[in-house]
DNA sequence: TTATCGTATGAGCACTTGTTCATATGTTTG
DNA sequence: CAAACATATGAACAAGTGCTCATACGATAA
């Protein structure tokens, strides 16, 4: 994201009240590495197949071979998925034998969804 | 999202409390287009200049130009992603002389980024 | 009307993303 | 050990994204 440089534009035409405005949204705006990780999280929840993988982990810890099975996907593309998902800790794993269970990491990422699904459905 | 044709492969070991899981699964998991919404919704939500936007817009109604000059973007970029802020239903916008005002249309835009900033807060 | 300001929008481009395919890693079994 | 199974990962490619630039639209003022 690129940052102009300061112009001696002055948009619209009243520019005292702008400036107190423009103070208030510097103070309470985040800051950058903050907006960006923020970012990053609905990055991650804005693909519909790692919401399904979500949504299969909400009711049961699974494998990632029942993950592909129960999404009717490759067994590639589920543990790509399932590698963004842990590396932005929304799932954690565990190995059992051959097979690795994956299960939701924290209560947050099923209160995320539940906000996003209130504005879905109006 | 393709969806592979069935096979015979049955994954893992056991069969029978798979299948049970499966079932229950298929019973909670949103529809295919409720899930692409959501996905949809989040999208709008995964990048930082679209969240700085809603950040303006949390503390006030505010003309296209004046968003531009808080976040030092170009006019276009700004209203580039307006529109699609507007599209998904989280912003509206009120036309004032040459001025168009944007702010927030609904109370969920503020609670679905209060949870992922508690996420990202660890 | 014409000029100007504020905003919207289409084309083009660099960059990112999700999948597939091939292959590597790790674990158990024979 | 080798073979089989479950998973992870890198390369490659098509599709999508966000910005810039140029320009169009809409409203106001001269």
């Amino acid at each position: 994201m690129k940052i102009r440089e300061t112009e001696e534009l002055e948009c619209c035409e009243s520019e005292e009240v702008h400036e107190e405005r423009l103070r208030i949204v510097r103070e309470k705006m985040p800051g950058e590495e903050e907006l960006c990780d923020l970012a990053e999280l609905f990055k991650v929840f804005g693909d519909s197949t790692r919401i399904r993988i979500l949504f299969v982990l909400f009711e049961a810890e699974v494998c990632v071979c029942d993950l592909a099975q129960a999404l009717g996907m490759t067994q590639s593309a589920v543990s790509h998925q399932l590698r963004i998902l842990k590396q932005n800790r929304l799932v954690k794993s565990r190995r059992e034998g051959k097979s690795v269970f994956y299960s939701l990491s924290d209560g947050h990422v099923y209160a995320i969804i539940a906000q996003g699904l209130e504005h879905v459905e109006e």
